[in-house]
DNA sequence: GTATTTCCTAGACCACGGTCTAGGTCAACG
DNA sequence: CGTTGACCTAGACCGTGGTCTAGGAAATAC
Protein backbone atom coordinates (compact mmCIF):
# COMPACT_ATOMS: atom_id res chain seq x y z
CA UNK A 1 0.00 0.00 0.00
CA UNK A 2 1.27 2.94 -1.10
CA UNK A 3 1.97 6.14 0.91
CA UNK A 4 4.04 9.16 0.16
CA UNK A 5 5.16 12.21 1.38
CA UNK A 6 3.83 15.52 -0.15
CA UNK A 7 7.84 15.64 -1.84
CA UNK A 8 7.37 12.37 -3.19
CA UNK A 9 4.58 12.89 -4.93
CA UNK A 10 6.26 15.76 -6.47
CA UNK A 11 9.01 13.96 -7.54
CA UNK A 12 7.30 11.47 -9.16
CA UNK A 13 3.84 13.75 -10.47
CA UNK A 14 6.38 16.35 -11.89
CA UNK A 15 4.09 18.83 -9.82
CA UNK A 16 5.97 21.39 -7.13
CA UNK A 17 5.29 20.48 -3.55
CA UNK A 18 3.86 24.37 -3.50
CA UNK A 19 1.55 22.83 -6.77
CA UNK A 20 0.09 20.44 -4.51
CA UNK A 21 -0.96 22.19 -1.59
CA UNK A 22 -2.30 24.88 -3.52
CA UNK A 23 -4.26 21.81 -5.76
CA UNK A 24 -5.17 20.84 -2.63
CA UNK A 25 -6.57 24.09 -1.12
CA UNK A 26 -7.95 24.30 -4.13
CA UNK A 27 -10.34 21.51 -3.89
CA UNK A 28 -8.54 19.86 -6.55
CA UNK A 29 -8.86 16.37 -4.92
CA UNK A 30 -11.51 14.05 -5.41
CA UNK A 31 -10.87 12.79 -1.84
CA UNK A 32 -9.62 14.47 1.18
CA UNK A 33 -5.84 14.27 1.09
CA UNK A 34 -4.79 12.42 4.61
CA UNK A 35 -2.61 13.69 7.34
CA UNK A 36 -0.25 11.62 9.61
CA UNK A 37 -0.37 12.20 13.17
CA UNK A 38 1.90 15.04 12.77
CA UNK A 39 0.12 16.56 10.16
CA UNK A 40 2.25 15.60 7.29
CA UNK A 41 0.40 15.41 3.98
CA UNK A 42 0.00 11.17 3.54
CA UNK A 43 -0.71 10.15 -0.06
CA UNK A 44 -1.82 6.83 -1.16
CA UNK A 45 -2.04 5.27 -4.69
CA UNK A 46 -5.62 6.73 -5.53
CA UNK A 47 -4.12 10.14 -5.54
CA UNK A 48 -1.65 9.37 -7.81
CA UNK A 49 -4.02 8.00 -10.09
CA UNK A 50 -5.85 10.49 -9.89
CA UNK A 51 -3.29 13.29 -10.01
CA UNK A 52 -2.61 11.33 -13.06
CA UNK A 53 -5.75 12.36 -14.75
CA UNK A 54 -5.66 15.68 -13.20
CA UNK A 55 -2.18 16.43 -15.30
CA UNK A 56 -3.02 15.16 -18.26
CA UNK A 57 -6.39 17.51 -18.17
CA UNK A 58 -4.86 20.38 -17.02
CA UNK A 59 -2.28 19.74 -19.90
CA UNK A 60 -5.24 19.82 -22.62
CA UNK A 61 -5.80 23.00 -21.15
CA UNK A 62 -8.95 22.26 -18.37
CA UNK A 63 -8.58 25.33 -16.79
CA UNK A 64 -8.68 24.59 -12.59
CA UNK A 65 -12.37 25.71 -11.68
CA UNK A 66 -13.66 23.00 -14.21
CA UNK A 67 -11.17 20.38 -13.00
CA UNK A 68 -13.01 21.47 -9.61
CA UNK A 69 -16.46 21.02 -11.28
CA UNK A 70 -15.59 17.85 -12.15
CA UNK A 71 -14.08 16.83 -8.67
CA UNK A 72 -17.49 18.32 -7.43
CA UNK A 73 -19.19 15.85 -9.14
CA UNK A 74 -17.19 13.43 -7.82
CA UNK A 75 -17.04 14.11 -4.71
CA UNK A 76 -20.88 14.15 -4.45
CA UNK A 77 -21.05 10.37 -5.16
CA UNK A 78 -22.90 8.44 -7.65
CA UNK A 79 -25.70 9.51 -9.39
CA UNK A 80 -24.09 12.72 -11.72
CA UNK A 81 -22.40 10.35 -13.95
CA UNK A 82 -24.13 11.89 -16.95
CA UNK A 83 -23.11 15.54 -15.82
CA UNK A 84 -19.89 14.31 -15.85
CA UNK A 85 -20.07 12.40 -18.95
CA UNK A 86 -21.23 15.52 -20.37
CA UNK A 87 -17.71 17.62 -18.43
CA UNK A 88 -15.66 15.32 -20.09
CA UNK A 89 -17.29 15.21 -23.67
CA UNK A 90 -16.99 19.13 -23.82
CA UNK A 91 -13.41 18.85 -22.90
CA UNK A 92 -12.74 16.28 -25.34
CA UNK A 93 -14.73 18.36 -28.25
CA UNK A 94 -12.36 21.86 -27.17
CA UNK A 95 -8.98 19.38 -27.59
CA UNK A 96 -9.89 17.84 -30.71
CA UNK A 97 -11.17 21.61 -32.00
CA UNK A 98 -7.47 23.01 -30.31
CA UNK A 99 -5.80 19.71 -32.23
CA UNK A 100 -7.58 20.98 -35.64
CA UNK A 101 -6.08 24.55 -34.82
CA UNK A 102 -2.59 23.03 -34.24
CA UNK A 103 -2.88 21.64 -37.28
CA UNK A 104 -4.27 24.60 -39.26
CA UNK A 105 -0.85 26.39 -37.61
CA UNK A 106 1.24 23.58 -38.80
CA UNK A 107 0.65 23.70 -41.99
CA UNK A 108 1.16 27.58 -42.19
CA UNK A 109 4.80 27.63 -40.20
CA UNK A 110 5.48 24.26 -42.13
CA UNK A 111 5.27 26.17 -45.61
CA UNK A 112 6.97 29.23 -44.02
CA UNK A 113 10.26 26.63 -42.72
CA UNK A 114 10.14 25.26 -46.33
CA UNK A 115 10.44 28.74 -47.76
CA UNK A 116 12.98 29.38 -45.87
CA UNK A 117 14.75 26.15 -45.69
CA UNK A 118 15.02 26.63 -49.78
CA UNK A 119 16.23 29.71 -49.30
CA UNK A 120 18.52 29.05 -46.66
CA UNK A 121 20.34 26.20 -48.75
CA UNK A 122 20.40 28.62 -51.66
CA UNK A 123 22.72 30.58 -50.07
CA UNK A 124 20.20 33.73 -48.36
CA UNK A 125 20.39 35.45 -51.95
CA UNK A 126 17.38 36.73 -51.99
CA UNK A 127 15.08 38.74 -49.29
CA UNK A 128 11.80 36.88 -48.27
CA UNK A 129 10.37 40.33 -47.53
CA UNK A 130 8.63 39.79 -44.33
CA UNK A 131 10.54 36.76 -44.29
CA UNK A 132 7.64 35.10 -44.52
CA UNK A 133 6.17 36.16 -48.02
CA UNK A 134 2.60 36.65 -48.82
CA UNK A 135 0.58 33.90 -47.56
CA UNK A 136 0.97 31.65 -50.48
CA UNK B 1 -5.25 49.60 -52.08
CA UNK B 2 -5.76 48.14 -48.29
CA UNK B 3 -6.61 50.96 -45.91
CA UNK B 4 -8.53 49.83 -43.13
CA UNK B 5 -8.69 52.05 -39.22
CA UNK B 6 -7.91 50.23 -36.32
CA UNK B 7 -11.47 49.48 -35.28
CA UNK B 8 -12.05 47.66 -39.02
CA UNK B 9 -8.83 45.57 -38.52
CA UNK B 10 -9.88 44.50 -34.90
CA UNK B 11 -13.17 43.27 -36.73
CA UNK B 12 -11.50 40.92 -39.34
CA UNK B 13 -8.88 39.73 -37.56
CA UNK B 14 -10.96 38.91 -34.26
CA UNK B 15 -8.33 40.97 -32.14
CA UNK B 16 -9.74 43.96 -30.15
CA UNK B 17 -8.64 47.27 -30.35
CA UNK B 18 -6.48 47.31 -27.25
CA UNK B 19 -4.78 44.34 -28.17
CA UNK B 20 -3.98 45.84 -31.46
CA UNK B 21 -2.35 48.56 -30.03
CA UNK B 22 -0.75 46.81 -27.12
CA UNK B 23 0.98 44.18 -30.23
CA UNK B 24 1.89 47.40 -31.67
CA UNK B 25 4.04 48.59 -28.09
CA UNK B 26 5.00 45.64 -27.53
CA UNK B 27 6.94 45.92 -31.55
CA UNK B 28 4.92 43.13 -32.77
CA UNK B 29 4.59 44.06 -35.95
CA UNK B 30 7.25 43.94 -38.95
CA UNK B 31 6.47 47.27 -40.37
CA UNK B 32 5.77 50.60 -38.09
CA UNK B 33 2.00 50.63 -38.55
CA UNK B 34 1.08 53.94 -40.25
CA UNK B 35 -0.52 56.82 -39.25
CA UNK B 36 -2.86 59.43 -41.39
CA UNK B 37 -2.17 63.21 -40.75
CA UNK B 38 -4.65 63.01 -37.72
CA UNK B 39 -2.48 60.26 -35.84
CA UNK B 40 -4.82 57.64 -36.74
CA UNK B 41 -3.63 54.15 -37.33
CA UNK B 42 -4.35 53.17 -41.10
CA UNK B 43 -3.42 49.65 -41.79
CA UNK B 44 -2.57 48.03 -45.01
CA UNK B 45 -2.92 44.44 -46.81
CA UNK B 46 0.56 43.84 -45.14
CA UNK B 47 -0.55 44.22 -41.65
CA UNK B 48 -3.35 42.15 -42.02
CA UNK B 49 -0.92 38.97 -43.37
CA UNK B 50 0.98 39.36 -41.35
CA UNK B 51 -1.91 39.32 -38.30
CA UNK B 52 -2.77 36.33 -39.70
CA UNK B 53 0.28 34.62 -39.33
CA UNK B 54 0.86 36.10 -36.61
CA UNK B 55 -2.48 34.91 -34.91
CA UNK B 56 -1.50 31.83 -35.91
CA UNK B 57 1.96 31.83 -33.71
CA UNK B 58 -0.35 32.87 -31.25
CA UNK B 59 -3.07 30.13 -31.72
CA UNK B 60 -0.26 27.89 -31.60
CA UNK B 61 1.33 28.58 -28.17
CA UNK B 62 4.32 31.24 -29.06
CA UNK B 63 4.58 33.65 -26.34
CA UNK B 64 5.02 37.09 -27.27
CA UNK B 65 8.24 37.57 -26.95
CA UNK B 66 8.78 34.93 -29.20
CA UNK B 67 7.42 36.75 -31.89
CA UNK B 68 9.31 40.01 -30.72
CA UNK B 69 12.39 38.17 -31.73
CA UNK B 70 11.37 36.86 -34.71
CA UNK B 71 9.59 40.08 -35.69
CA UNK B 72 13.28 42.16 -34.80
CA UNK B 73 14.71 39.41 -36.83
CA UNK B 74 12.67 39.96 -39.78
CA UNK B 75 12.86 43.89 -39.37
CA UNK B 76 16.66 43.88 -39.41
CA UNK B 77 16.12 42.96 -42.93
CA UNK B 78 18.32 40.00 -44.62
CA UNK B 79 20.93 38.23 -44.10
CA UNK B 80 19.87 36.59 -41.12
CA UNK B 81 17.23 33.55 -42.75
CA UNK B 82 18.40 31.14 -41.17
CA UNK B 83 17.80 32.19 -37.71
CA UNK B 84 14.01 33.13 -38.94
CA UNK B 85 14.13 29.82 -39.94
CA UNK B 86 15.58 28.01 -36.50
CA UNK B 87 13.14 29.61 -34.67
CA UNK B 88 10.37 28.84 -36.83
CA UNK B 89 11.73 25.10 -36.80
CA UNK B 90 12.20 25.10 -32.74
CA UNK B 91 8.34 25.91 -33.32
CA UNK B 92 7.12 23.60 -35.20
CA UNK B 93 8.78 21.16 -32.86
CA UNK B 94 7.04 22.28 -30.01
CA UNK B 95 3.84 22.07 -31.82
CA UNK B 96 4.05 18.82 -32.48
CA UNK B 97 4.98 17.83 -29.61
CA UNK B 98 2.22 19.54 -27.71
CA UNK B 99 0.10 18.19 -30.38
CA UNK B 100 1.28 14.42 -29.05
CA UNK B 101 0.39 15.17 -25.51
CA UNK B 102 -2.94 16.34 -26.63
CA UNK B 103 -3.32 12.92 -28.34
CA UNK B 104 -2.28 11.37 -25.34
CA UNK B 105 -4.89 13.33 -23.49
CA UNK B 106 -7.46 12.91 -26.01
CA UNK B 107 -6.67 8.66 -25.39
CA UNK B 108 -7.65 8.47 -21.50
CA UNK B 109 -10.28 11.05 -21.77
CA UNK B 110 -11.56 9.38 -24.72
CA UNK B 111 -11.82 6.05 -22.52
CA UNK B 112 -12.92 7.97 -19.72
CA UNK B 113 -15.54 9.13 -21.81
CA UNK B 114 -16.01 5.94 -23.25
CA UNK B 115 -16.58 4.15 -19.51
CA UNK B 116 -19.07 6.75 -18.33
CA UNK B 117 -20.95 6.72 -22.12
CA UNK B 118 -21.58 2.95 -21.10
CA UNK B 119 -22.46 3.22 -17.55
CA UNK B 120 -24.75 6.08 -17.69
CA UNK B 121 -26.32 4.24 -20.72
CA UNK B 122 -26.75 1.21 -18.52
CA UNK B 123 -28.69 3.09 -16.29
CA UNK B 124 -26.40 4.80 -13.82
CA UNK B 125 -26.49 1.78 -11.78
CA UNK B 126 -22.29 1.49 -10.38
CA UNK B 127 -20.71 3.47 -9.08
CA UNK B 128 -17.82 4.40 -11.02
CA UNK B 129 -15.92 5.92 -8.26
CA UNK B 130 -13.48 8.42 -8.83
CA UNK B 131 -16.07 8.56 -11.88
CA UNK B 132 -12.62 7.96 -13.69
CA UNK B 133 -12.08 4.36 -12.48
CA UNK B 134 -9.02 2.67 -11.17
CA UNK B 135 -6.55 3.41 -15.18
CA UNK B 136 -7.06 1.00 -17.16
C1' DG C 1 -24.92 73.25 -30.76
C1' DT C 2 -24.82 69.06 -28.46
C1' DA C 3 -24.45 64.07 -28.56
C1' DT C 4 -22.40 60.03 -30.36
C1' DT C 5 -18.80 57.47 -32.35
C1' DT C 6 -14.15 56.41 -33.29
C1' DC C 7 -10.01 57.22 -32.44
C1' DC C 8 -5.65 58.76 -29.47
C1' DT C 9 -2.18 58.09 -25.17
C1' DA C 10 -0.67 56.54 -20.78
C1' DG C 11 -1.27 53.72 -17.46
C1' DA C 12 -4.12 50.91 -14.20
C1' DC C 13 -6.31 46.65 -13.67
C1' DC C 14 -7.47 41.73 -14.19
C1' DA C 15 -7.47 36.39 -14.39
C1' DC C 16 -4.87 32.56 -14.35
C1' DG C 17 -1.73 29.39 -12.57
C1' DG C 18 1.55 28.99 -10.22
C1' DT C 19 5.80 30.20 -7.07
C1' DC C 20 7.88 31.81 -3.08
C1' DT C 21 8.40 33.85 1.81
C1' DA C 22 7.88 34.14 6.70
C1' DG C 23 7.48 31.99 10.66
C1' DG C 24 7.10 27.73 12.85
C1' DT C 25 7.22 22.32 14.17
C1' DC C 26 9.54 18.13 14.34
C1' DA C 27 13.06 14.39 13.59
C1' DA C 28 17.54 12.96 12.54
C1' DC C 29 22.59 13.67 12.08
C1' DG C 30 27.13 14.53 13.90
C1' DC D 1 23.62 20.47 21.70
C1' DG D 2 23.20 22.92 17.14
C1' DT D 3 21.97 22.53 12.48
C1' DT D 4 19.96 20.55 8.61
C1' DG D 5 16.01 19.14 6.04
C1' DA D 6 11.30 18.01 5.20
C1' DC D 7 7.20 19.52 6.31
C1' DC D 8 3.25 22.87 8.04
C1' DT D 9 0.10 27.43 7.34
C1' DA D 10 -1.17 31.85 5.63
C1' DG D 11 -0.54 34.91 2.51
C1' DA D 12 2.35 37.76 -0.69
C1' DC D 13 4.24 37.87 -5.12
C1' DC D 14 5.01 37.05 -10.15
C1' DG D 15 4.76 36.47 -15.48
C1' DT D 16 1.74 36.33 -19.23
C1' DG D 17 -1.51 38.26 -22.04
C1' DG D 18 -4.69 40.80 -22.35
C1' DT D 19 -8.60 44.38 -20.99
C1' DC D 20 -10.26 48.59 -19.45
C1' DT D 21 -10.21 53.60 -17.74
C1' DA D 22 -9.30 58.43 -17.82
C1' DG D 23 -8.86 62.24 -20.30
C1' DG D 24 -8.90 64.21 -24.73
C1' DA D 25 -9.56 65.22 -30.01
C1' DA D 26 -12.02 65.17 -34.24
C1' DA D 27 -15.83 63.97 -37.30
C1' DT D 28 -20.65 62.75 -37.93
C1' DA D 29 -25.51 62.74 -36.89
C1' DC D 30 -29.43 65.10 -35.18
Amino acid sequence: MTALSIGQVAERTGLSVHTLRMYEREGLFTTEVHRNPKNRRVYGQADLDWLEVCTKLRASGMPLEVIRRFVDLVRKGPGNEAERLELLRAHQCRIERKMAELNDCLDLIAGKVETYQRHVEAGTATDLWTGIGPPG
